[in-house]
DNA sequence: GACAAATATATCAGTCTGATATATAATGCG
DNA sequence: CGCATTATATATCAGACTGATATATTTGTC
């Protein structure tokens, strides 16, 4: 059986409601943007596996003109989800290109690297403000099957860490600033 | 030309002193764990492409037995290196897998889902301990060429950003343990 | 001197990205 | 109403990277 994450993402996503490949996308995007991330070019061929599988199924909208392809998740693919949902995290992977020309910045020199610093918190404070939205919006709205509760939490997490970002920024950007 | 990022990574470390692809891989693991990551398996095809591409030289270290093999970086590759410097970070990639599950806790419960957050406070704990420690080493360590000042920032983003994630789980573990 | 750990490199199947291509449906606007 | 733009929707693929596996030597240690 595969150990692909994108599986479980994908199966995560269609546990909540049925949708097409697009739409996963798009979820992805908003939702889940700030601590995953997939492209089309994984997407599309994950869900044709997880047919393969016996973990989704695959039902044609012929109303459309669009050639659309719903996918739902199986009562096996449920079982999938939590049995990966019951193990330990392996491992979080985090690429910041930002910090990487911090971190060669005696090479660039203090006023480029400064510019760097400039442009991540300025990224920070507008995925900060997405994010208060965000928690505005899903504080007010029902939460039918308890789920919502969960995607809160990430929320929080993504303001906590934009939070920290845009301090780190603030106290660095002084001391380049000064190089 | 290739606009590979670990290129410039490699070309990064390489500019601070010649070494070999063990050693660059042992440096990443230890200095820019927290915000980057590498395997052999790209390492060592990567410093052979820098080698035909003229942004690093390659010299057998034959006294050993080893096999050992020294890679040092050209003016060209140095140039290379301070092109990519100047051009602004594409963008800073996070993959929490921690975060994925507990966005999809209601599907395993509270209880599972506080685990996987306390398994990730305690995994926070090491990784701020060390770099607390390694801000001290940093502190007292003399900085010939300028570039321990860059490295310190970037453990201070460490601290700042480890700190949060602590905050963050002391926050929410009491919540999902009362649920 | 035996054993474990650290040093050092090589290879590859499976996975993912980023770019590109294609087509239809809905929406805005004058 | 017609035209352009944007959103919806899927497919494909070269190039990049991981994680595992294999191999061999050197150094430390009991």
């Amino acid at each position: 059986m595969t150990e692909k994450k994108l599986d479980c993402v994908i199966l995560g996503l269609l546990s909540h409601e049925e949708m097409t490949g697009y739409e996963i996308k798009r979820r992805m995007d908003t939702s889940l943007s700030y601590f995953w991330g997939a492209s089309y070019g994984s997407i599309y061929p994950t869900l044709e596996s997880l047919v393969k599988d016996g973990l989704a199924e695959k039902r044609s909208d012929d109303n459309s003109g669009r050639n659309k392809q719903i996918y739902s998740i199986t009562e096996k693919g449920r079982e999938h989800l939590k049995n990966w949902l019951n193990e330990p995290a392996k491992r979080d992977e985090l690429r910041y290109e930002t910090l990487l020309k911090l971190f060669f910045g005696n090479e660039a020199g203090a006023p480029v690297t400064a510019g760097h610093i400039r442009a991540f918190r300025d990224k920070s404070k507008a995925a900060l403000d997405q994010l208060l939205a965000a928690r505005v919006n899903l504080i007010s709205a029902p939460d039918e099957d308890g789920s919502h509760k969960y995607y809160l939490m990430t929320v929080e997490f993504g303001i906590k860490t934009y939070g920290a970002y845009l301090e780190y920024c603030d106290e660095i950007l002084p001391k380049l600033e000064n190089m």
